[in-house]
DNA sequence: ACGGGTTAAACGTGATCACATTTTACGGGA
DNA sequence: TCCCGTAAAATGTGATCACGTTTAACCCGT
């Protein structure tokens, strides 16, 4: 078998202000999030720190915090690793995924003005044409918007936390949900969800939801796609 | 106005194989989970590793770490505190609670065997005796235990994390909604949620499990109790 | 050629230090 | 007496180093 290969990770350009703990944390998640480090290759904080070019103990607290957030796995309090999907798991994130989800909404839809709506019909837009562009990512980081600008109409808020980290967990292998989902016609869930929030129709709007993340998600699981690349993935490591 | 105390931490003792950093996460958990750092203190990490007779590092990672849970804020990039809590967020944190948790229940029924039901019942004996002893330390963590230990009966345990997190907000406020419930009367409804899981009743789980929750804490945010809290502590910082 | 034991490299952890930024305190002017 | 500007103390951040443990490599014996 080949050495593990040096981890190379695309250095986004440091923010002006931005601590190199958030930077590095910033970077880790993004890479984790769309996918580019493999589940079960094992990171070492002197490797990444290596890679970003910087002292190992911004990157061990950026490291940490993404195991807090379930995005990281500490195998045996000794190598950090992307966790191992499985199907069975899969479906639970799924399907926590659609309760978290439509709970925000509900308790968002008394807040959505107008206003709101004419953003989220824009940020809609934005997603059509990165679909239209054939760009995954942009569609990814657009669909992500749509739905944390949704659930963020409530000033109150407490439920986005725990909506990224379920995001963070499904974000490796949604990327194979997208790249199956160009070559179907798929129904613009999305609009249905506006029009529901027209008429503050709240079941109406958790139908509409439920049916997106279902779609943008369930595939995988039901397809042969999700086995193959776990078990790929199980094979990396 | 009296310069702040200087910050008095409970020091559990340290597990043996235990590093420093967990030690660390471990007791201001725990602190902040009994309500011991009154919300708007602000914590340093050269206090907090003096209390705790430790450096700084270990402890910032810690504070770190509490923070990405939501147990801790980071004020403005300086400041670090216990969340300041509103009626309103309380009452989000609670119905996201329920939400999240009737979710898990869902999702274990299938899993749970005679014998775990067994064990549950065990937990909720223990709970009845620290609630005839009046400790309620003892019924707070007892009570959380009778409900981790059903939701996990799912061996594909993703939600249990989101749990803990609210758990832990709602931590520093629920202290309340205990010694205000031993003045009632109060049905057990662990009692009736262990008959659901018996007749493997969905829905009788689904309300056994929010009247428990909304028991236990919803009485302080309908009751003059909170508000009173809140505006108190919020002097305090 | 294969396996096991020894040794060296690698790694996580935690302490200490230096630096930049922020907060706090003090004192002078209106 | 009340601001406000300046200086000093405090704080977060990040780099470096030392130590104990774990992992990996190597060599010798069979």
């Amino acid at each position: 078998m080949a050495p593990t290969p040096p981890l190379s990770l695309p250095v986004s350009p440091r923010h002006p202000k931005e601590t190199v703990n958030q930077w590095a944390y910033r970077s880790l998640r993004q890479a984790v999030m769309v996918g580019l480090i493999p589940p079960g290759r094992s990171l070492t904080i002197r490797d990444v720190a290596a890679a970003l070019a910087v002292s190992t103990m911004p990157v061990r607290e950026a490291l940490r915090r993404l195991a807090s957030e379930q995005a990281l796995e500490v195998q045996d309090n000794r190598r950090i690793q992307v966790p191992q999907m499985t199907v069975a798991k899969f479906r639970e994130l799924c399907e926590l995924r659609i309760a978290l989800e439509c709970h925000a909404a509900e308790r968002a839809l008394p807040y959505v003005t107008p206003a709101r709506i004419d953003q989220l019909t824009q940020i809609d837009r934005r997603i059509d044409e990165a679909q239209a562009a054939g760009d995954r990512e942009g569609v990814t980081i657009h669909n992500q918007d749509f739905h944390r600008h949704l659930y963020e109409a409530n000033p109150h808020q407490v439920i986005m936390p725990l909506v990224e980290s379920v995001w963070l967990q499904l974000g490796p292998f949604t990327r194979l949900a997208l790249s199956k989902l160009n070559d179907f016609y798929h129904v613009d869930r999305h609009s249905e969800a506006l029009a529901a929030l027209k008429k503050h129709d709240l079941l109406a709007l958790r139908i509409a939801l439920e049916a997106d993340i279902r779609d943008g998600i369930t595939h995988v699981g039901t397809a042969e796609l999700l086995s193959a690349y776990v078990e790929n993935a199980g094979m990396v490591g």
